[in-house]
DNA sequence: TTGTCTTGCTCAATCGATATTGCAAGAGTG
DNA sequence: CACTCTTGCAATATCGATTGAGCAAGACAA
């Protein structure tokens, strides 16, 4: 019946079924009412293509219709919370509006972004969605050439259209929540609050770290540099960081805020090498979220990013067909200390 | 130049650079030295290549060459802290064999797999990677019928090659640090190990539970049904049976293995609520890795899959060319306690 | 009966790249 | 000088699906 070893084609349904492959190609994609093919002959085609297990060949199709199915997404890597949680949000929508979602990491490789940007666009995707890219620009470039539709994601781009977190937003929610509960203290460098961690020079830690000081200097009259230490993302910094402040401050600070999940590891490390007392005069206040974070034997208030929002946002963007420099903000969301006790994080499974 | 808002084709460099399609494509291919193109020629169209900012086409080509370049794999989910550590090797390989990887979550829904893995063949992927699929044998005959190489990951197929986690010696070496650690207690019952969590009719677990039982019974002499307590994946429920188990015991017993993080969060949410010294008395394995299980208040073994070695065997069955059923055993690694405090948790920012 | 419409298809060009075959011009050989 | 051989490229068929144009056969009207 079929060429051996070979995937049937409309050709061999086509020849089976004693029609046209025109005929058949308008039954199986659905055209066939238009094209006025009787119901009879329709349903003769379609089994058919069923007995032999035909499916169609989407490289023909997308050749011929230049639309691919595809829709592509750019990221760091896979496995980590946020960027997994921004992944699966962007194939669960994908596969609804019927497209096929290709996801490629390029762990913070500018090279290897460009790279992967050129192959998407090898393979005709219909848009294109760029998370926490590390070179926005060259990227935007790349797709503007290609006229290629496209969002940044995280972190934004100047001349695309761009969905990111509110990172004033999230840090001053964490600052204030932190101020409030932040117990009095009788030596005036330990009632202050520190913020610890992240890379002052990108985009998400320097909005952070400015709305940390904006808040701080309105509600407590004024911040010193020494309260801020952006000490990056390795946690061995953050530790050692850690340490060196406590030893300075001769105890924990009242506040705590942690820049990130690597930091709050670092300094996880060294605050549970302390005597638990040490740490019921502190709040503390992790941006970026763990769920585990909440079972540690002390409190910790976290932000966790809307990752379902920033991908909704980044669709709707898609749609407007706006392709200038828009920046939308989400904002994150406060998770309080303990919350999560009652079973919400199957997720994690 | 060119058509204007297409993108160039090799029949638009070859009508500016003067020479024929052909040649072009060769030359941009990189078969022309085969084909006796002279360098001059060669180095003339890669000018106009690039100037016109070409890039191939990959539909056309996988057309033509039946070979698409992409390979193919299906998960649960991405926001899975194994799962995604899965895709994140089998992308980074896939980059490596100058593949591009389609990663495609199924919610573990039985009609969506199917779904999924027709739409991966009809891009006619030249392998496919299938990772905790609920129903293997419908998957397996898919890709049978349409002659598509492909490996089952963690969930193995009776008709396909497979690689799954050793649960039974990873269990085996939770047990067995269970049982080393576990303190003596003069109440029996608080003496003895118990399991809880899982779903003893899935593969993995029941291939966990028997591991337990089996070594449980060796070290001790014999083991009661109301050790195993196969509560299933929900957190509360977890939660609830550790309560009954602790009320009915009148207070920890001395090892608990844990089968699943979803059951070590429903257990954690109970335990955390007890006073520290209640937990001295117990040692505490979790079957599956959560880098902050490490900073809890008390120390906790962890096992951790090997995702990366899952991987690294999954492509050598596919290469190996082998169609039949095979299984291939991957061990899972034991984690410390609080070995992981210098910093190695990078992965999870 | 002739002309017009509708029905139900088939034909053939096309998408962009690949690969086999073909072929002219020059080099080399006797 | 007639010949083969090599060089360097062009022509063309092909992959599988789509789609506008075309066309035979029957329905219906005038």
């Amino acid at each position: 019946m079929i060429r051996k070893g070979q995937k049937p084609t409309i050709y061999d349904i086509a020849r089976i079924s004693g029609a046209s492959p025109s005929t058949v190609s308008s039954v199986l994609n659905g055209t066939w009412q238009v094209r006025r093919i009787r119901e009879e002959t329709a349903q003769k085609i379609k089994d058919v293509a069923a007995a032999n297990g035909y499916s169609i060949n989407l490289q023909a199709r997308g050749l011929r219709k230049a639309r691919s199915g595809l829709v592509g997404m750019i990221l760091p890597v896979h496995d980590n919370r946020f960027f997994s949680s921004l992944s699966q949000h962007f194939a669960t929508e994908a596969r609804a509006r019927g497209l096929c979602p290709v996801i490629v990491s390029t762990r913070r490789e500018p090279e290897e972004e460009v790279r992967s940007v050129e192959s998407l666009i090898s393979y005709a995707v219909e848009s294109l969605f760029i998370a926490g890219a590390t070179d926005p620009e060259t990227l935007s470039d790349l797709c503007h050439k290609s006229n290629l539709p496209h969002v940044f994601i995280d972190l934004p781009s100047d001349q695309s259209p761009s969905v990111v977190s509110d990172n004033a937003i999230g840090a001053e929610m964490l600052t204030r929540s932190i101020l409030d509960k932040m117990p009095r203290h009788p030596d005036p460098l330990r009632a202050l609050p520190y913020l610890i961690g992240g890379n002052a020079r990108l985009y998400a830690s320097s909005r952070r770290i400015g709305a940390f000081r904006a808040l701080v200097t309105r509600e407590l009259g004024s911040i010193s540099d020494d309260q801020v230490i952006a000490c990056g993302y390795v946690p061995a910094r953050a530790a050692e960081e850690m340490e060196r402040l406590v030893d300075r401050l001769g105890g924990m600070p009242a506040g705590l805020f942690i820049n990130s999940i690597p930091a709050f590891e670092g300094a996880l490390s060294y605050l549970v090498r302390l005597p638990p007392a040490a740490l019921a005069q502190t709040v503390i206040g992790c941006y970026d979220y763990d769920p585990f974070g909440a079972f540690l034997q002390f409190p910790v208030h976290m932000i966790r990013q809307n990752s379902k929002e920033l991908i909704r946002q980044a669709y709707s963007l898609l749609d407007s067909g706006d392709t200038g420099p828009v920046i939308k903000m989400v904002s994150p969301d406060l998770v309080q200390p303990r919350t999560i006790l009652a079973g919400s994080l199957s997720e994690i499974g």
